[in-house]
RNA sequence: GGGCGGUUAGCUCAGCUGGUAGAGCGCCUGCCUUACAAGCAGGAGGUCGCUGGUUCGAUCCCAGCACCGCCCACCA
């Protein structure tokens, strides 16, 4: 074996036999290396500016791997891979999220199911429970997220419950209390009787619901009759205060200042007017009720009325409702309340009613609106200057539109930020009573007497802080000078309020800089019928079962296995099938990403098992126009690859490079440069270095996208030393435990043959622009027009696929590829002969078919007459568009020139078929 | 109720600043051509949702309409 091809034997053997690629077997070894090489995990040197950081939107430590999960690390890890080949320390922030709610709900189920529940074991028992399930169950995203390949930096894992993550916590919260930002008041919250908590605004949900509006009729206290109200909920009558109607509405307006009796408790209801009650809508009447209601609320307030709490925080009506309903859930008082008003004759109708009512995101049980005590954060000062960060074009969305103005109207109309909750799995308030006396501070009061204030934190409130947490916040850390500001934040559309936009403010307000500057928001992928991917829909798939093969779910009506696609395959699937719209999964894109692994498995065995030995890759040999053809494709491809990348236009990326190496490195130079390759009797250092240059580019700009199966093709490359030393450290050096080429120390390639670095930190290829050769992509482009117009033609006149055709070549421009033409389009090439039988319009003239039994040119006669009649349209229509005088007149010079050159082409064409 | 997005080939989706459209899959025909049948060659298939308008010219710009979807919102 040569000294440039410091590939084991048998390894070699592996590549000559396996015809196909088999990710399963490549994938997890790969990642081995590169863990071990430690090139996951950058040193806290040099400054944010240079680095490159990316904050992983942390999972629930609980969660498992879903598709959205696997497309944002596809477009993360793409992400960074490139600033890593681009020499820059790339550090994506790994870590997960303690999750309250989503976390203390499963280990409750996991309590029910031993037939107890979280009181009977105490809170400190439950959150050591939680701790637990946490060790047992917290590795499994990690492992998943592992086999997509995702280069997170493991090492140093976070966890928002850390101590450290979890003194930032309190630290915040002290911070904001004492600046007035964090409060506490007594106020209509969003009440979820599911998790017994309060909850935001954000996690409340609409859902349409059928229900009854009932008319009932209070009793005015001077006799004179009743008022009507119309209600959904008749039994909060029994917390109403006050009857309003608009003041300019007339049928009432005599009654304002009178008072009603509440039926069934007795309650004196004073007549108010606000201008919030539309006079169309019900009975133009409406009962008031501040301690259930929004909107009443807020008229109580106006009118200082009385704030009733007839149903409690646990879903039952409180004594305030009387002792006949005291007790019961609100539904049984409904039900008892319009029994008791029907006795008395009060209902004086109903009407079926459908409507929007408010229902937790969380338990999806009804929101009860009720006053409690809570802590809230005023958002209004924050938002200022994370609008002006957006505005002033410091923070960027990608795409622009229409994300931009969605989280620009929502900050400013933002509103209060309930951020306590009556849960035992979370960050604790740091907050201590003792009769009136509260204080707020990071460690507990001293003296006696003290309590603790049992709620915990929005799990949110612990998420804003993330990309600087994380980083060792608000300590002056190496990892902070280095890493933050971070770069990009990648995510879904769904968490732009919750998560996005909390950490552009609070990032501000605590560190005084943006924790980002770019926003790529992408799709969300729906299933393939169209419905949201969940799994009590059985709508999900689950995306290690399309990496590693597995049942398709039951939105797949045929049933069946998934094949083990790989997760280079998904990744390229995911990319390419996503842009910022929403997409339906797309399986057919999983599968042209399996079949552009083993193309490039292929086309690399060609060109490893074929080049001559001890040649080096370079772009510096050619001697062939369409070498110089496919190197000046090669820099047009890098370009655009690299934009695109830059734009977060990963899609865009993947396709682009699919079509690059598939449809032109592939199918028209491998085929070209065969003859040469294959003939052992010259030199072929020439072909050789430019097809190892080649295969060596393609790797290079399909590593972010497919990582493994470019890093396993790259370790049988012979190496060129244009690789510069990383600059990370890494831990490298121990003992490989396979066939591959050692990694060498230190990481990175120092460019000796038998010394190649990973392609992980290989160099990021720069265009070179003096490479672009125009004169060879019209030569070669001429020679794929006329082959691929032969090849038509052969196949309508049925000449068999394997018959030679003498032919002869009329036609100027194909200096130096003519042979090309010959071999793709299987003819035989005579400079003499008889006269032709056939003549195939190509670039810059004909090819004349000459006679020859393997072709009869009468059976291709008919075809031929569809194309006339095909180009005698086009031309019709080009004169016609010529003739139009505002058209020459108007449009552009290169434009009227362009449609005049077409024509005279069409009607050189239309003469050769004579 | 307000706002946003979508409507392009049988399916899933691209299409930058206007010059009559592309990909993958599927379909048809022919090839086991010494990298790949997860392949190769060729082909069929679209009045770019509807109606107007601007323009020499509109899938692309404007207006209206029709469906579909999403977000926001305190009408009982």
């Amino acid at each position: 074996m040569a000294d440039c091809r410091p590939v084991a034997d048998d390894r070699l053997k592996l590549l000559e036999e396996r015809t196909r690629y088999v990710p399963g077997d490549v994938e997890p070894r790969v990642f081995e290396r590169w863990e071990r090489a430690g090139v996951f995990h950058p040193e806290p040197e040099g400054d944010a500016a240079e680095n490159f950081t990316i904050p992983v939107p942390p999972p629930n430590v609980t969660g498992v791997l879903h598709m959205g999960h696997a497309l944002n690390s596809s477009i993360q890890d793409s992400l960074i891979r490139l600033a890593r080949m681009r020499g820059r320390r790339a550090k994506w922030i790994f870590g997960t999220d303690h999750a309250g709610i989503a976390t203390q709900v499963k280990v409750e189920e996991a309590l029910a199911a031993e037939g107890r529940r979280k009181e009977d074991i105490g809170r400190d028992a439950f959150v050591e429970r939680v701790w637990e399930w946490r060790r047992e169950h917290g590795s499994q995203i990690v492992e998943q997220l592992e086999r997509l390949g995702a280069s997170l930096d493991y090492g140093d894992e976070r966890f928002t419950m850390d101590d450290a993550y979890a003194r930032a916590v309190r630290h915040v919260f002290v911070a904001l209390y004492e600046k007035g930002l964090i409060y506490r008041d007594n106020y209509m919250v969003n009440w979820d009787p599911g998790t017994r908590s309060a909850i935001s605004d954000l996690e409340v949900e609409q859902r349409e619901i059928q229900d009854t509006l009932y008319m009932i009729d209070y009793p005015l206290e001077s006799g004179s009759g009743s008022i009507t109200v119309a209600t959904v909920r008749p039994e909060t009558m029994l917390a109403d205060t006050a009857i309003a109607v608009n003041p300019s509405d007339e049928r009432y307006t005599r009654l304002i200042g009178e008072t009603a009796i509440l039926p069934l408790v007795g309650r004196r209801l004073p007549i108010v007017a606000d201008e919030y009650v539309k006079t169309e809508f019900g009975t133009g009447a409406l009962k008031i009720t501040p301690g259930h209601d929004p909107n009443d609320f807020e008229i109580g307030r106006r009118h200082g009325l009385e704030e009733i709490s007839a149903i409690g925080e646990d879903g039952r009506m409180t004594a305030a409702a009387g002792e006949r309903f005291a007790g019961l859930t609100a539904d049984e008082a409904r039900r008892e309340v319009v029994a008791a008003l029907r006795e008395q004759d009060l209902v004086s109708g109903t009407q079926p009613y459908v409507h929007d009512v408010p229902c937790s995101h969380r338990s999806g049980m009804r929101i009860e609106p009720l006053i409690s005590l809570q802590w809230f954060c005023d958002m209004g000062t924050l938002a200022g200057p994370a609008i002006a960060a957006v505005k002033e074009g410091r923070l960027r969305f990608h795409p622009e539109s229409p994300w931009t103005g969605v989280y620009l109207d929502w900050l400013e109309g933002i509103r209060p930020w309930c951020i306590s909750r009556q849960l035992w799995w979370g960050h604790q308030l740091p907050v201590w009573y003792r009769g009136d006396e509260v204080h707020v501070g990071a460690q507990a009061p001293a003296g006696d007497g003290w309590t603790r204030d049992p709620d915990v934190l929005d799990t949110w409130f612990s998420s804003a802080l993330w990309p600087f947490a994380t980083l060792g916040w608000p300590d002056d850390t190496p990892e902070l000078r280095a890493f933050y500001p971070t770069d990009v934040l990648s995510t879904a559309r769904d968490i732009i309020f919750l998560w996005v936009a909390r950490m552009v403010m609070l990032g501000i307000e605590l560190t005084g800089e943006l924790p980002f500057t770019d926003v790529p928001i992408h799709s969300v992928i729906q299933a393939p019928d169209g419905r949201r991917m969940s799994k009590s829909l059985g709508t999900g798939i689950d995306p290690l079962d399309l990496i590693d093969g597995g049942p398709r779910p039951p939105v797949y009506k045929e049933g069946g296995e998934f094949p083990a696609y790989g997760a280079d395959a998904l990744r390229f699937g995911l990319l390419a099938s996503s842009s910022s719209q929403d997409v339906r999964f797309n399986e057919e894109r999983v599968k042209q990403g399996r079949d552009l692994a083993n193309k490039l498995w292929n086309a690399s065995r060609l060109i490893l098992l074929g080049v001559e030995e001890g040649v080096a890759p370079s772009p510096d040999a050619a001697e062939a126009p369409e070498d110089r053809w496919i190197l000046s494709r090669l820099e047009r491809i890098t370009e655009r690859t690299a934009a695109a990348l830059d734009r977060f236009e990963l899609s865009a990326a993947a396709l682009d490079l699919y079509d690059f190496f598939w449809s032109e490195l592939c199918d028209w130079y491998l085929e070209m440069a065969k003859p040469r390759l294959y003939d052992e009797s010259r030199d072929r250092t020439a072909v050789s270095a430019t097809l190892l240059f080649c295969l060596d580019r393609s790797l290079r700009l399909l590593h972010p996208i497919m990582p493994h199966v470019t890093e396993e093709i790259w370790g049988f490359l012979p190496h060129v030393s244009t690789d510069r030393p990383t600059t990370s450290g890494g831990s490298g050096g121990r003992e490989p435990p396979d066939l591959l080429p050692p990694v060498a120390p230190g990481r990175g390639g120092e460019g000796s043959a038998s010394e190649r670095g990973l392609l992980a930190v290989a160099e990021w290829p720069v265009a070179d622009g003096s490479r672009i050769d125009d004169e060879a992509e019209e030569l070669v482009g001429r020679v794929i027009a006329a082959v691929t117009e032969l090849r038509r033609y052969r196949d309508e006149a049925g000449v068999k696929p394997s018959a030679l055709l003498p032919a002869r070549l009329a036609a100027d421009g194909y200096d130096g590829a003519a042979q090309h033409l010959e071999r793709l389009a299987r003819l035989e090439l005579r400079s003499e002969g008889d006269a032709a039988a056939a003549e195939i319009p190509v670039p810059g003239g004909a090819v004349q078919l000459l006679p020859t039994d393997a072709f009869d040119p009468d059976a291709a006669a008919a075809k031929v007459a569809e194309r006339r009649e095909r180009l005698e349209g086009e031309i019709e229509r080009l004169e016609r568009k010529l003739a139009n005088e505002p058209f020459v007149e108007r449009a552009p010079a290169e434009v009227v020139e362009g449609e005049r050159s077409k024509l005279a082409g069409y009607r050189a064409d239309l003469e050769r078929l004579g």
